[in-house]
RNA sequence: GGGAGCAUAGCUCAGCUGGGAGAGCAUCUGCCUUACAAGCAGAGGGUCACAGGUUCGAGCCCUGUUGUUCCCACCA
């Protein structure tokens, strides 16, 4: 900040110059000292594919908030930066840039499709952490961490073979969510179910004995190829004694049974289902109850198999058409109906999940989900807002086994090995060199890698050092906070908590701090395929990142959504502003000697009035940092700042700072000391505008950033002044009222006589009114007696403005009386209080005694009001 | 089918443990007052979705209704 300020606060010359004196001092970097109290997040890691967008945005200016503020009072702050190698995401994106080349990935083996991957991670891998970076993030980069690099190998592959001993990782043949597109297998809370239109086709399927047929209804007749039987409920009396008869599956004309199965609905459809082990879940468990074939039709790009005739090669909707159109012409076709229902779609690429018999690897969840709701329930750890709470343990209680196997390159491999000797697995932390049953010597490694989630759900103690006990795990873990939107709870939140409290014992943090969405200006989601979404970087060129900081910490609650508009941003840049041209009035006043410190027995009312004010604030923006209210701390400090410091005490210290002297040393002295530790409780939310100002102020140390967290002092409460002083802004606001409605110009001075029991309050604000009322001159009296005068009532004090040619006394009138009626109105709500017996035995004796005050405040107004209107006739 | 959120000024939203409702933007009026026109001083504008209940007192707590958004559940 030049000595010659500009009027018009300009982030490009301050942000990244402030940033890399930061970095350059190492301020971000925890310390990991004994003695110091560890205060520790862990970022959520985004994807390396990613571009920073304004959940990200939202997520980490409030991280940083935290985190700056704790380590300004004094932790051993850590936040813990890093990126996640997102599996699928990423090997979809190499996979399509190679597919430009005309590439396959078995064009490249495992080998050179990883060298792939890793060149392409270094390119683009940075990209997010850069952009971060703009926002100001106070990350300890040199902790920065990759959930694919050698640590969080290592930690991977400790807890599966952990798990694996204790019998909760196992390798099964179970029916998996299969993507078609990405070809591999994916999670349960991977699938998102989407509401789509389709058909409800209903078929007949006649009896081998010629004896009628059955009907049966589906949604996807495609399947059909793969029925092994039709179920019918044992209670249906329609179908009761049928059940054991052998049906003829339509166009293939195998014979499949009719078994009694309770998972049938009876009121649904016919009553009849068809059952497809391969192709269906619900049908896979069917099929185990009766001991079915399981008949795979599809290829694992969901095509029909081969022998299935001209069927075969066709795609899943091909197939439905071809076969639809086949069964109407051997007459099997009943009707079709419009039917909609839920279709599982891959969160990833959005294609239609395949349910898919395979053999994959699980992770036993029941044992592990016990532990983690306990963690909760106890209080170990809890959400903010809490009602996020009833989302875990939805997911954790009805929680079904984690498929963790995914069919592809990109990611940790599975430290499994099967032998070609006695066909064992060997499951080992690092490669083995014989099989751990037979000592056979041909191994060969499971081709597949790890759900990402698994490496995330490591996180906050692999990048700590876990499994080695390190000086960083000992100090640091468990964490304290854990930032994170809700929509990620099921897939990371859980899986952390649960995998901490079984690997360390402990739960990874002791608060979940759950922010909502960023939504666009119309509350929409912000997407690529909407082409809504707002870049951040954007956002942070053309009005600065300590203003986009700023809209997303302001009005933002924990746990809700919340809508982005240019106009919010714009509001934020002419606060950053606001606070720019104060700084620049105080130091145009400062001499190249700093002001000493006030000396506090020469402060006046006003200075008391501001530092008492200041003082609530510091307490009560910290108490708000406590609770997470990090949207109430920043609205409290935009008011303070604007409408307290700069509208009236900025203003009312110009009188003694033009005036010079001893008074001036004071007023400098309290507006550096205000300005520059209110900075400091701004500091966490506009960390480049604060510093800026900071430093060129008079200060004591090297960064506003490392400066101490304000503090609540009894020195500083003057609750009396601060009565006094709102005594005078109330007769200043109705002054300018008065004078506006009338249309008085400021430039028209008057003189104002002030009736007032407080004389030595008003006589000492007789200046504010020369300065803020556009007074000429103040008398201070008991009682005056003007004709032709304005009256202004107030709850202190009565004053005369003589504006005689001004005046239209019906409309005085009128104006005295609609004043009173309202005063009257308001004490007969009060009056009524008062005179309920309830009210006064019931409320609490503070309460009634301050109506009692408003009572009387308002009684003294309304005499003087009553004396006004005499005058007037 | 289950669960949750939201409903407050024209718009976007705050409103902590219940003590007669606030901000920003927008609108209107007057000001270039030597920090700031991205500014200053004022004004207008609300049955706090609806109906009950608890309470001396309800935007806030309870019950129900309506509207809306989301999550979960896969009756094929």
């Amino acid at each position: 900040m030049a000595k010659d300020l500009a009027k018009i606060y300009d982030p490009k010359e301050v942000e990244d110059k402030t940033y890399e004196f930061w970095l350059k001092n190492k301020y971000f970097a925890a310390k990991c000292d004994k003695d110091l109290k560890p205060y520790t997040i862990v970022m959520p890691p985004p994807n390396i594919t990613g571009q920073l967008h304004m959940g990200h945005a939202l997520d980490n200016t409030l991280q940083d908030a935290i985190i700056r503020w704790r380590r300004m009072q004094g932790y051993d702050a850590l936040w813990l930066p890093g990126t996640d190698h997102a599996s699928i995401a990423t090997e979809a994106k190499i996979v399509e840039a190679m597919k430009k080349e005309g590439l396959k990935k078995e064009d490249l083996g495992r080998e050179g499709f990883l060298e792939r991957a890793w060149a392409w991670k270094a390119q683009y891998g940075g990209r997010i952490i850069e952009q971060l970076k703009k926002l100001g993030s106070s990350c300890d980069w040199d902790r920065e961490r990759f959930t694919l690099d050698e640590g969080c190998n290592k930690a991977v592959n400790e807890v599966f073979v952990r798990l694996y001993e204790k019998g909760l990782i196992y390798r099964g043949e179970r029916m998996v969510n299969w993507c078609p597109v990405c070809l591999t297998s994916i999670s349960d809370a991977e699938v998102e179910y989407e509401e789509q239109s389709g058909s409800f086709w209903h078929l007949r399927y006649p009896f081998a004995d010629g004896s009628g047929y059955l009907e049966v209804a589906t949604t996807r007749p495609e399947t059909m190829l793969g029925d092994t039987a039709v179920a019918v409920h044992p209670d249906d009396e329609r179908y009761k004694d049928l059940v054991g008869k052998m049906l003829v599956l339509p166009l293939v004309h195998r014979e499949i049974p009719v078994v009694a199965d309770e998972y049938v609905e009876m009121d649904f459809g016919t009553g009849c289902v068809k059952i497809t082990p391969a192709h269906d879940p619900n049908d896979f468990e069917v099929g185990l109850r009766h001991d079915l074939p399981v008949i795979d039709t599809f290829t694992d790009d969901a095509h029909i198999a081969d022998g299935y005739g001209r069927y075969s090669g066709m795609d899943r909707l091909q197939a439905r058409k071809a076969i639809v159109e086949d069964l109407e012409k051997e007459g099997a076709l009943v009707k079709t109906e419009a039917y909609s229902h839920n279709v599982g779609t891959c969160y990833r690429c959005h294609s239609t999940i395949e349910p898919k018999v395979s053999k994959q690897w699980f992770v036993k969840m029941k044992p592990l989900a016990g532990p983690a709701i306990d963690a909760v329930k106890e209080g170990e750890t809890k959400f903010v807002p809490q009602r996020f709470e009833k989302i875990y343990f939805h997911w954790l209680e009805n929680i079904r086994d984690w498929c963790i196997s995914r069919q592809l390159w990109w990611g940790h491999r599975i430290p499994a090995w099967y032998c070609a000797d006695c066909g064992e697995i060997t499951v080992a932390r690092t490669a083995p060199c014989e099989c751990s049953h037979c000592k056979g010597k041909s191994l060969e490694q499971d081709p597949d890698t790890l759900d990402t989630w698994f490496s995330s759900a490591l996180w906050p103690f692999s990048t700590l050092g876990w499994p080695d006990e390190t000086e960083d795990l000992k100090h640091f873990y468990p964490t304290n906070t854990l930032v994170t939107g809700y929509d990620i709870i099921p897939f990371w939140v859980m899986r952390m908590m649960f995998s901490g409290i079984e690997q360390t014992g402990k739960a990874p943090f002791d608060t979940v701090l759950i922010h909502g969405l960023v939504r666009d200006a119309l509350g929409r989601k912000m997407s690529k395929s909407l082409g809504n979404g707002i870049d951040p970087l954007e956002i942070i060129a053309e009005y600065g990142a300590d203003a986009l900081r700023f809209t997303l910490a302001t009005g933002n609650s924990p746990g809700n959504d919340m809508r982005f508009s240019d106009d919010k941003v714009s509001a934020s840049r002419n606060f950053a502003n606001k606070l720019w041209n104060a700084a620049r009035y105080i130091l145009m006043n400062l001499s190249d000697n700093e002001p000493a410190p006030y000396i506090p027995e020469n402060l006046a009312l006003e200075d008391k009035w501001i530092l008492s004010k200041y003082n609530t604030l510091v307490k009560e923006v910290t108490d708000n940092f406590e609770k997470f209210e990090l949207g109430i701390a920043v609205q409290k400090l935009y008011d303070f700042i604007w409408d307290v410091f700069c509208d009236w005490y900025i203003e009312i210290s110009k009188i003694r700072l033009q005036a010079g002297g001893e008074a001036a040393e004071t007023a400098k002295g309290v507006l550096v000391y205000v300005l520059s530790n209110t900075l400091k409780l701004l500091h966490p939310f506009m960390p480049f505008i604060t510093e800026e100002i900071w430093l060129t102020l008079p200060h004591d140390g090297d960064s506003i950033m490392i400066s101490k967290w304000p503090e609540f002092s009894d020195d500083l409460a003057f609750a009396g002044e601060e009565a006094e002083m709102e005594s005078i802004m109330e007769a200043v606001r109705a002054i300018r009222n008065r004078r506006a409605e009338m249309n008085v110009p400021p430039s028209r001075k008057a003189k104002y006589f002030i009736a007032t029991a407080s004389k030595s309050t008003f006589e000492a604000a007789g200046v504010f009114m020369q300065r803020l009322a556009s007074a000429s001159e103040v008398e201070i009296g008991d009682s005056f007696d003007i004709d032709g005068s304005v009256a202004i009532v107030t709850a202190d004090a009565k004053i005369y403005i003589p504006m005689g040619e001004l005046i239209d006394f019906e409309a005085e009138r009128a104006r005295l009386n609609k004043e009173k009626e309202k005063v009257l109105k308001d004490l007969d709500f009060i009056n009524k209080k008062l005179n309920n017996p309830g009210f006064v035995s019931k409320a609490p004796e503070a309460v009634v005694q301050g109506q009692r005050e408003a009572a009387a405040k308002l009684q003294d107004k309304l005499n003087m009001l009553d004396d006004s209107i005499a005058k007037l006739s």
